[in-house]
DNA sequence: AGAATAATAGACCAATGAGTTCACAAAAAA
DNA sequence: TTTTTTGTGAACTCATTGGTCTATTATTCT
């Protein structure tokens, strides 16, 4: 897979990039994602993204913010994602039904990476360096917030209190991994998601 | 911390121990609990344990042994907890409550490693040893019998659904392990523990 | 065409870590 | 006291890894 070459921005003087900036981020994520920060080698990476170390190195700077780029380019896809269910949906019961089944989904399908990355280096971060602990804050309180989006989609603001809803819709997601991740079906996640979707009122 | 000698069996012939039998598996545990998997060393085990690298390998055989050992070990601790909740609980409500407290006690204490051992191999066992794999779908399985336990603790089984619901208070209790890594309060969980305990029945 | 630039490929380095081996130490048995 | 057994402690091997450095290649600008 390195014939990436999708992006082909006009660059200046020098040798041509072996390699799609956009796909670099994607790729990089993916393969931590896969394997954890540890079990990632350099060459794990170059080989995933197609760059060369040094390029990698010049663009980043070191093995710690090469995830920490990833974790916020994680955290982000998710972002855009939340983005769209809030358009679509009507109220928040919806928007939370659908956010949980597409978590669910993915977490059962065979394909794509298992689990979820900022899940998985949460529970690793301690040993870490201050930067990937600063990433992943942020992406754990993004996550929060955006559960906070998701329930104020046209809802009566006073028919229930956001802030521990979102908290208690975190809860389930996080847990929903680390439960798929331990060999839970599919029908096991839609009980959970039907037991949880009873605590979000329906209009 | 070379001094554990609590468990002096007499043994036969030769040079004795430097360590408690009993005492290494805690300490172990402790270690990959606190490191995780990569991040302990043989060295760091050594030290914890005090008994000597050479022997670490003659009672298990290799690192993917040392941490089923502990994971195992990790596993039946939470079982004699959960004896002893049930019997002193008089509801499945009660019995419930008393462990998610005691768990988010736990997950917010700033002492003792953080976390849960069990959910942080879980989230790395991709690319682990199948013995660690064994491991963990034994703990995780014995983890949600256990929930059935505290659930069948004096109540009318007619009252609710035990399997669905331990399958939603195993979901919690993983989540709140994530949430508490992501820096949490003990409001926040008291706060999810409030909202899931909505969901057991009160007889 | 030739200079300047930017990226590649891969060698190189120092550190670390898992697993093994072995001389030595300390106890029980004879 | 001597032998046997069991564990210690430290050295050693070998593979891997993060990070750096250099020669080479490919492109644009003049």
């Amino acid at each position: 897979m390195s014939s990436q070459k999708s992006e082909d921005v006009k660059r200046g003087r020098g040798r041509p990039r072996n390699f799609a900036e956009a796909e670099v981020l994607d790729a990089l994520t993916d393969t931590f994602w896969r394997n954890g920060y540890a079990a990632t080698s350099l060459d794990d990476l170059t080989q995933a993204t197609g760059a060369a170390r040094a390029s990698l190195y010049k663009l980043f700077g070191d093995k710690d913010a090469l995830l920490v780029a990833a974790i916020d380019h994680y955290a982000a896809r998710f972002d855009t994602r939340v983005d769209a269910t809030c358009a679509s949906a009507g109220t928040a019961r919806e928007a939370i039904a659908q956010t949980l089944r597409a978590s669910a989904d993915r977490l059962s399908a065979g394909q794509a990476p298992p689990g979820c990355l900022r899940c998985r280096i949460t529970l690793d971060r301690h040993g870490q360096s201050p930067a990937i602990g600063a990433a992943l804050d942020r992406a754990n309180d993004k996550f929060r917030h955006n559960m906070e989006r998701l329930l104020a989609v046209g809802t009566d603001p006073a028919a229930l209190h956001i802030p521990k809803t979102a908290l208690f819709l975190t809860t389930i997601v996080n847990g929903m991994v680390i439960l798929a991740e331990a060999g839970a079906s599919r029908d096991d996640l839609e009980d959970v998601i039907t037991t949880a979707l009873a605590n979000v009122p329906e209009t």
